[in-house]
DNA sequence: CATGAATGAGTCTTCATTCAT
DNA sequence: CATGAATGAAGACTCATTCAT
């Protein structure tokens, strides 16, 4: 197994104890012991548990809006894509249970905030995809007149909690729930 | 001073340093100073940290439901009971800052499960009451015919989030995109 | 047992271990042990390894400089004051081998600069008695026009420097290598 | 480069990191960076971080003293010498400050000892030429009849102190003090 | 009721040294 | 010669909880 390999096992083995445990309860020799090394030898890799915990968010959150993105390539109905939009980003979690995980146990993740300087920089990327999305309709008196920003930021906050009502707490009605939510937000915001 | 006003005292404390610290970050000794009393003197009071702080958030969240339900007594309006509820659960937190703190660093508070058995019959109080309002609406066909018990929930978990972005992270804007989202919600499911 | 005679005792084996390890080298477990204490309980009574090192050393030195002083009462001669001097702050070590070694294996702390704030404080005190007698002697034309300030802290630096061989080197000869070298320094001095 | 260049080079840069930093909290990665190698392969050239200190001093010492020693030649006046040798001896270290900053951090390197078998031996040579000088003037009535053994030892430690004092201490009088110093212990040996 | 004192089980992190390749 | 990777043994400090008095 080459570094490369060996990096990236590290981080899922963190990544699956930080959902499980959360980052308080996830000792590093718990990751260590995951990946079958010493814990020193766990150190040569990541400078420290916070850095580690950090990549891990990080990527994955990464991976999350951009698979999102990605989905509504080749869509041009406005309507349609906020529903695609919506649908990505709150099914893509069933492939990333984890994530939610950490996200439960650690809110502050998603908070879109000045003072935080952790993961707003992904954050946002989400949050102006769906403000160009809703700006649009509004232009294009698909629909109404509604404040774009606070709507963005509305609806993406929508997302997050349905996706931790689902993944994390395992609702099993949250899907339902999901797209009733998503039928009343959307039936809001037409003309 | 008597002993329910020393266990109303601690309780009282106990609840400011969880909002400000968090459950981990807040030690025993956090609290038994804030009543200046010595932490074997608070273990007499209190059978574990974790106890105390169970105590501390379902009275908060007791007060936190009675309130809201109380705020509906005389009007009959159905719509105007759901922004009278909204309103009513969101400003409360105006009140109780605290509470918002320590929902926003334990989301799992309010999590309406069966496995849980922490607060869900708290929580459960309020979104049976939201359900009655949406089922009268849906019988008197103001409403569209959703799923009461799913948007129910669905409402009752806007509120939280809305509440946690306003007083916990101090969103400027919370307070109007609170009131672009009940505009959204109640617009998307009025017939 | 009481809090004081506790202290004192932890004071006694925090030293004691210092001595023989040095600062780095003594763990807390070390005095722990020692004091018949689990490392936790040692914490009960000190905030840190360092400050208690911090204390050892203030306190052992404010004794040591103390005695010396207390040896000129009722001496009015100023040579003979001085030699007073020197063989109290030499011999005073005999008492206190400990301080010489942890002396020996820190020696910043008799290091008087202004950078380190450590034990500045209590060696001036010192070395201004010490100032103190030579302006005497310079004024009363017993001594040489010798620069006070210079010789105050020369004359220090060597008491320091012979303690340490004396009494953490072990070397046989220090006591008459001291006489020797207080022998030549005051004949130095003399008009 | 070859490997005699190369292990100049280790030694070069292990003195400069055990100046800057002292014995524990150097690294060998600090080292084995310095030299642009790996840690491992600077383990190819060196033993032990132990036996590389060891080096270190030992080479600085010898030729400290050998400096010394050369700075006498040509010269006869005993009392001349003594000064000669004290100023060379003294001065040196302007061009080796991290040799002072090396024996600031661990004085032990100077005591000359029978138990200790670390630098003894080099130390022993410049007692030794000290003690001759002094000797010397002794048998030609020009110096005081001292104990020659006790007066070299004395000498030699007056200068590693005020070295210290100069070089490591930055105390910006210890020229002048060693200046003076000198005056009275020279004054304090002449007939 | 009240308290000072005690404790055990963690937790993260560091580093000299080794070794297979 | 060179290196990436591995490791064991420490070490300082924290905290919920208990208990004798």
């Amino acid at each position: 197994m080459d570094a490369e390999q060996k990096w990236a096992l590290i981080l899922r083995e963190a990544k699956s104890s930080f959902a499980r445990f959360g980052y308080r309860k996830t000792t590093v020799d718990d990751i260590a012991q995951a990946v079958e090394m010493t814990k020193s030898n766990l150190y040569f890799y990541v400078p420290s548990k916070r850095a580690l915990y950090d990549q891990v968010v990080r990527r994955a959150l990464i991976a999350w809006h951009e698979k999102v993105i990605r989905s509504l390539a080749g869509e041009h109905d406005l309507k349609r894509m906020l529903y695609l939009m919506a649908e990505h980003a709150f099914y893509y979690l069933n492939e990333d249970t984890q994530l939610c995980s950490i996200i439960a146990q650690d809110p502050a993740i998603l908070s879109s905030e000045q003072r935080e300087d952790r993961f707003d920089d992904v954050n946002q990327v989400s949050i102006d995809s769906l403000r160009g999305l809703l700006q649009q309709g509004v232009d294009a008196k698909v629909f109404r007149p509604i404040d774009v920003d606070l709507t963005a930021e509305f609806f993406f906050s929508i997302y997050l909690m349905m996706v931790i009502k689902a993944y994390v707490n395992k609702d099993q009605s949250a899907p339902e729930q999901f797209r009733q939510a998503l039928d009343i937000v959307i039936q809001g915001i037409l003309l």
